[in-house]
RNA sequence: CGGGGAGUAGCACAGCCUGGUAGUGCGCCAGCUUUGGGAGCUGGAUGUCGUCGGUUCGAAUCCGGCCUCCCCGACCA
């Protein structure tokens, strides 16, 4: 593509609205513009980029033995009817009605369709297994849509759906696809942790979450250093603690004039203590109880592990009259000691001998306390796990790290919920009637040309991975005489010929515009030819990755090609 | 949904407090000069000031309603 002819509307200045890196550089580098919230157009290089990406998705699931299928994302209601989601996908699912009234949805996901495909299609065990997958347009009315292509109402997503006869063939299924999307992401470049994650409200058994690390990732996940473990903080484990932190330790349940000092900060700072030796007392409304959480002072609480403690579905932090009314006291001011209602405590939190905690009483705190001793509680693993803790698999002290992550792909087995609530079945060898056991597979295609970037730029722009760049090389020539231009269209046409993808930026601006340009965009590999070096003979190859400019290889014209297309496909890995 | 902020030229923003008929930079167009890291000079084009209503002789500016967008939180296969 002669940059002449592209539209490639760079921008100097970032824009006001973009809040991310990736979604700066996509919008400063000419790939996409915004059309609404959550919205956006894909512009010339953006959608190369998207199909780049479904195409390596889609050669690895057609590795898999995936079979390709495109469902509609104009969806009748009657199908979510059927398996109670058009009422519990509650505002995200948008709704619209035609002329005669009927309901109809946008597709957010397509288990009932694909559910409805195989109710009607497989009926024999000989038909098992199969594993269907769509790249398609997805709607969801999200309350925020934000970061760009991070979080989009409209968004392409590839989604599998695998229906096996039995428990232990979905297992294999699965398999099949945690192996491919783990390709997936290698093949892209990225640096990703498959972690455990919190099944949902779906009722997965086994589910794993693939988060690209980066620090805008909106997920957080820990990981060992000594081991496999990888987790959602939302399900991660932290191993029980393995000694006491001793606070104060002369004063037995003493109370102390704290004004003003409210928070684990302040009180630290006024009192002297460290937050490891606070008892950080927090109230949760559950259902219609209001329940004392308690963690150390240095801890968070994992308000999913805490719900699942209660036994409820979801508990909600108190709010500042219901803190006043049960505790008697401000927020900031609530402790263990003395409370009346149900307390549960982290087992970390436990094991403080002599801590200091809120006194109930507004100004207050009460030093050297004691679970067991000065009062009591069910000690429960509510925390949240972060860096430096131990690993709950192996052991390790301080195995532990935390990342940010971005959520890239989510693999489920569903079991047999929407085959039940479908009927869909199929007859086994001794043609007996059973259900559909399903699994589903989701790679958030749209929202990884973001996230590559999130991981791949630096302070002059994108960074592409070669294996899903716009185009593989940006030729740049400087000046426009007859012989260089002749020389740029002879190495444009061999490179061409060779399957490799050139950009040749062959517009009347000056070198600084082009190179700036270049960088912006981001194409991996870079040949500049200029007069002075195409009169000593030769080229000048650059990759993106390299940030000095002086740092450029000097290629004789005549090894040009050869040299070009090697370097390309040495980069496609 | 709660809290905060913003809608003025293609983009980024000033002007608003203290009402008098719109400006700067980038970009765009033309010319001259320049040409290895976002050039210089000269000239030029471009605005329902988000929208509806109110106050006023007069509203980008003051007041009210509505719409949209952004940020933080809540929410989230």
């Amino acid at each position: 593509m002669r940059y002449s002819r592209a539209l490639i509307p760079t921008v100097k200045e970032d824009p006001s609205d973009a809040s991310n890196v990736s979604h700066v550089l996509l919008t400063r580098g000419g790939y996409i513009r915004r059309v609404g919230a959550g919205m956006y157009d894909f512009l010339p290089l953006g959608l190369r980029v998207l199909r780049k990406i479904e195409a390596v998705v889609r050669e690895e699931m057609d590795r898999a033995g995936a079979l390709e299928i495109l469902m509609p994302a104009l969806l009748p209601a009657e199908y979510f009817k059927e398996t109670g989601r058009w009422d519990r996908f509650g505002d995200t699912l948008l709704r619209l009605k035609d002329r005669k009234g009927g309901e109809y949805l946008l597709g957010p996901t397509h288990e009932e369709i694909v559910t409805d495909i195989a109710r009607r299609e497989i009926r024999s065990h000989r038909d098992l297994p199969k594993n269907l997958y769509q790249i398609q347009s997805k709607f969801r009315d999200e309350p925020r849509p934000r970061g760009g292509l991070l979080r989009c109402r409209e968004f392409l997503m590839k989604d599998a759906y695998s229906f096996d006869a039995n428990e232990e063939g979905a297992k294999q299924s699965y398999e099949l696809m945690r192996k491919a999307y783990c390709r997936i992401f290698d093949r892209m470049g990225l640096t990703y942790r498959m972690v455990a994650a919190d099944s949902g409200a779906m009722g997965g058994s086994t589910s794993a979450e693939f988060q690209v690390l980066a620090d805008s990732g909106e997920d957080a996940i820990v990981a060992c250093k000594a081991c496999s473990y990888a987790a959602n903080v939302e399900v991660a484990t932290v191993a029980a603690p393995s000694s006491a932190v001793v606070g104060v330790q002369d004063k037995r349940g003493e109370e102390v004039h704290t004004p003003g000092h409210g928070s684990i900060e302040d009180v630290t700072k006024f009192l002297g203590v460290t937050p490891r030796a606070m008892l950080k007392s927090l109230l949760y409304v559950a259902e219609t109880n209001v329940v004392m959480a308690v963690v150390r002072g240095d801890h968070e609480v994992n308000e999913i592990r805490l719900a699942r403690e209660l036994g409820v579905s979801e508990v909600f932090l108190a709010s500042e009259a219901d803190v006043r009314r049960s505790t008697g006291a401000a927020v900031g001011f609530a402790g263990p000691v003395g409370f009346k209602g149900r307390i549960v405590i982290d087992r970390a939190a436990a094991a403080v001998k002599g801590a200091v905690t809120g006194a109930n009483k507004t100004d207050y705190h009460v030093v050297g306390v004691e679970h067991g001793r000065d009062f009591d509680a069910q000690v429960v693993d509510i925390r949240l796990a972060m860096t430096g803790d131990a690993c709950p698999q192996c052991g390790a002290v301080g195995g532990l790290v935390s990342y940010k992550g971005i959520e890239a792909g989510h693999i489920f087995i569903l079991g047999t919920h929407y085959a039940d609530a479908m009927g869909a079945t199929y007859l086994d060898e001794a043609q007996k009637k059973k259900s559909l056991v399903m699994g589903c597979y989701g790679i958030g295609v749209s929202r990884l040309v973001a996230t590559t970037i999130e991981q791949h730029n630096d302070e002059n722009g994108i960074r592409w991975p070669m294996s899903i760049a716009p185009y593989h090389l940006h030729l740049v020539t400087l000046g426009k005489d007859a012989p260089l231009i002749e020389a740029a269209e002879d190495i444009y046409d061999a490179l061409w010929a060779r399957g490799v993808e050139v950009l040749w930026d062959d517009r009347d601006e000056r070198p600084g515009v082009k190179f700036k340009d270049a960088d912006l965009i981001g194409v991996p590999l870079r040949v500049t030819i200029g007069a002075k070096g195409l009169a000593a003979g030769h080229i000048e190859l650059k990759p993106r990755a390299e940030s000095d400019p002086k740092k450029a290889e000097f290629i004789p014209l005549a090894d040009a090609v050869e040299r070009i297309a090697a370097a390309v496909s040495a980069g496609k890995g």
